[in-house]
DNA sequence: CATGAATGAGCATTCATTCAT
DNA sequence: TATGAATGAATGCTCATTCAT
């Protein structure tokens, strides 16, 4: 038997049993699950060198278990990716909610939101993420992570929704496209040359915020 | 995964145009030479799906010619890789200084730039590729395309501080931080989810443009 | 990039050029081109062993070249499946029909054919082999092998024909049920039991054209 | 290709039939034991895709059981295979004898015989499935298929004898070569040309006997 | 009895690279 | 200039087998 196309769109087995937990924040030494343990490395992995440039081995060398075990608790790569991926997703857009549920005007908690995007390393443009990865991925696959990442770009449309009624913000923006422009402004952040700029990201954050919301001219 | 790379920082022949040219517009039927076919071939492959995905036996095969010819021009695939997208940057950089150079307000001609732009499919974002390929390129390799790329910046930020000397503009901004705001904002046109919002790519760039100028607030 | 299924149904490179051949018969020596050498290998290793159990690691090392060698010369492990079974139904053939051409009764020539074949050790029956291998070819390589085989019988069709118009042969029977009762008969070979019936194999095709020639009865 | 296995001969357990049985015929519903499914499972997967191409994952899975479960009643994939094809050449003798020993001529009862044999489609050539198999086989294994088999030519060759003796057949022909002639001529129902010849498999079962029966002269 | 988890070994396939011609 | 032939190293993936529970 040789390789074949595996369709599966996701993760082999379910979230794993809940109510096993024993209480408490885990001591660190405490064993984490091999699974969730492939899938944070996988995110970390895939998010700083692309899709291509990641092997099993190396995630599961990482781990410290075996290819084959990886394969046991991911059905195939493209599986692994998009559960990886979406994941990281959900956990950006609930990090990303915390903050914007906070007290304050929207234009604070969007420059919270950034100095946080700005400060982690690990960032990549999502679309061409997407763009490499998608040969491999079907249809299913792809759609769950467009999916998540449609999550995120929902939770800051309604936020400028909300704000351009309360007129907090000017009318006559299409919300989503606020949304598309100030994840591609947060881009900015993985470019060296930019962060070179400024003598913290969190400066480097104000200053875009301030573009963002007064303009250029 | 690949072998990091012999040493060449580029190109392994000079750039050979010994005035063999003959005069005049070339009849389309004229050979066009194979290391700059292999170049715009690499140039669009690279672009289209990244560092990995790209073999040099595609590039060979979509040439005509055989990977040992592509290896007689190009000293490895993190030389060619750098000749290519060297020179896809050089002339990013002349077709947006022509446009740049013609008459009109400095937001007209960066309209027209977004236009073009998001009118290319082939566009991926280039820090991205970057990050994907630097694994695999030498010191040498990465600085060259570093510096064609500072090229694109530099040429922006040459013309938003005039305007901003000119008054055309607010004053207050880091010049250089308005063209990396602006070269982020046109990757919005990467993502189909924002494509389909406007009816048309022309429209689109309005919209990010009237983002751009003025803010959200 | 990763695997994909290759489609191409035979070999990858013609013959190799002809008129090269120094004259007379090769020293034993003399190198045998690569291409030959693996189709011969892969023909006794998969009619021995059959499709699975026959790694192209397997082939590769007894030929003394690597892996990747039997890849530039064959597109895939159908691909060269396919090319070593054609071309030892196609020997098969030939052997046959010089045989068939040669002076006698048919029955005597039959007799001969049995010999030669029964002699052989490497004598899989067909249609397991067939079916063993068919999930791993396409179209155009499993009608490639069927009609290569379809010789053999079309060989042996004839010759049956025709000594049924000559009067060789009782009139009624199917000259096509014949040749595959023949080639059905001859598969008795493989079977290590019936071969210590015994002394040799010339005596056990005796009895079996004995039998196939005037029946049980 | 695999270990070359573990060594036990057969089977894990004893067949464990404590007499636990409820009496009469079973209803449908009621759970056919584990050991038993898998089995009859393999049987029909071995017999129709060969030994190599059959995983114990696919068994379990078709038997709704894991794999460990597999290995629970069976030593190893060779110990089952060896279980599972003498198991299913005892029924064939079985099956065989019960219409050997109907009223009728031999030829009557041969020929039913046939035509209960081509209607089937799995049926493997048994040389080429033992030699696929028997590198991975031990010697007791390999003998206990061996025996198995040898008892299906037993049968037939005692038939055989007595028709010898009775008058009915011919004298002069071994009766094991017929026995092994018989069955050899019932693999062309293997070949899908035949079976392309005539309407019917009964059908080509009666040309079939005809030919055993009477030769071609 | 049964299974969830893990693994070592192997396989088909691809790729960047080399080199004699 | 160009290429046909070859290869070492890696990759995604599967499989038989083991073992603690």
């Amino acid at each position: 038997m040789q390789p074949t196309n595996s369709n599966s769109n996701g993760s082999a087995r379910p979230d794993s049993e809940p109510g096993k937990r024993s209480p408490g924040r885990p001591r660190s030494e405490e064993r984490i699950p091999v699974r969730e343990l492939v899938l944070q490395t996988a995110s970390s992995l895939f998010m700083e060198k692309g899709y291509d440039a990641v092997s099993l081995n190396e995630i599961a060398e990482l781990c410290g278990v075996t290819k084959a075990s990886v394969y046991y608790h991911f059905d195939s790569k493209p599986a692994l990716f998009t559960a990886a991926v979406s994941r990281m997703l959900q956990l950006a857009r609930k990090g990303t909610e915390r903050i914007l549920l906070q007290e304050g005007t929207l234009r604070e908690r969007l420059l919270a939101v950034a100095e946080r995007r700005l400060a982690m390393t690990q960032h990549i443009e999502f679309e061409t993420l997407m763009r490499e990865a998608s040969h491999y991925l079907n249809e299913g696959q792809r759609s769950a992570i467009r999916e998540a990442e449609q999550g995120l770009h929902d939770l800051l449309c309604v936020h400028f929704e909300r704000a351009g009624t309360s007129g907090e913000l000017r009318h006559g923006h299409n919300p989503m496209l606020l949304a598309h422009s100030y994840t591609a402004l947060l881009m900015i952040g993985n470019r060296p040359a930019a962060k070179r700029m400024y003598p913290s990201t969190d400066e480097l954050a104000k200053r875009i915020m301030d573009m963002f919301w007064s303009g250029v001219s």
